[in-house]
DNA sequence: GTTGACCTTGACGTTAGGGCAGGGTCAAGC
DNA sequence: GCTTGACCCTGCCCTAACGTCAAGGTCAAC
């Protein structure tokens, strides 16, 4: 299968397949004219990255991913350490983009939205220091 | 004020100020000796600009935000409508990750995390389509 | 034989700087 | 006067994960 058929088949674009090749994560085989082929395997594999990418996996966290999935021989421990760390990072973020929206949030409540010049916002953000927050 | 004295001041880098130059955000005077020399209203101008950043915006964000802040004729309407830009921007992020951190929860406490191969996270993300939420 | 769709590689752009190299400047101490 | 160390300068390459051209080769159909 050529590439950007693969690559509709995956829900991927060409450049995706052809950025995984380039560093080592889905390594087509080559027909004698150069382009490559893409056999079932590959699709599989490529499914299983479009999806990891989805849940939000770095291309680094898929590359573990994708070595436990081929392998039969996997540990589902390693799985859920991997599903776990990225859970953990994803708690953070949340956190912090929570407090940026409530901040943001009460800055924006505050704000008259006319044609004032006299802002909240503004005055929050030049504050030299000290409780921004409120 | 030299670079690193200003940095130091408003909590960024010497890195960052020479970059909010290259993009033309904040640009200090030169000395003879070619030496940066930032002002009293550069460091105001960097405070608010790194506050702008903390709260996540983007310097191009940030680019709007402190022509506001230079401009004492602004309308805090304008003001309000980047900040609730912003707010939308983050509902958004914040509601595609909470349906990421749910999947991923449910995904985890489904695995037995023990040395069997089998685990239902490797199961959903090798699935072809459907259902792969639950 | 020519057209149009497909394939190839390669270089550059994106965000917001980090890191390093090579070299100039300055103030202090000898 | 000279050296030393701390500071400054510019410029280049690096990050993640591709997107976007650009120039050119391949293939199947008409």
């Amino acid at each position: 299968m050529n590439i950007s058929d693969a690559a509709q088949t995956c829900q991927l674009t060409t450049k995706a397949l052809r950025h995984y090749e380039s560093v080592g994560l889905v390594v087509p085989e080559r027909r004698p004219n150069g382009y490559r082929e893409y056999g079932a395997q590959h699709l599989k594999d490529l499914s299983f990255l479009a999806h990891s990418r989805a849940m939000g996996f770095s291309l680094e966290e898929c590359r573990q991913l994708l070595e436990l999935y081929r392998n039969p021989g996997r540990a589902s421990a390693d799985v859920k350490k991997l599903a776990q760390q990225k859970l953990s990072q994803l708690d953070a973020q949340l956190e912090q983009l929570h407090m940026l929206r409530d901040s943001l949030t009460q800055w924006v409540d505050h704000c008259p939205g006319d044609a004032s010049p006299t802002c909240p916002i503004i005055q929050r953000l030049s504050e030299t220091d000290a409780a921004r927050t409120l």
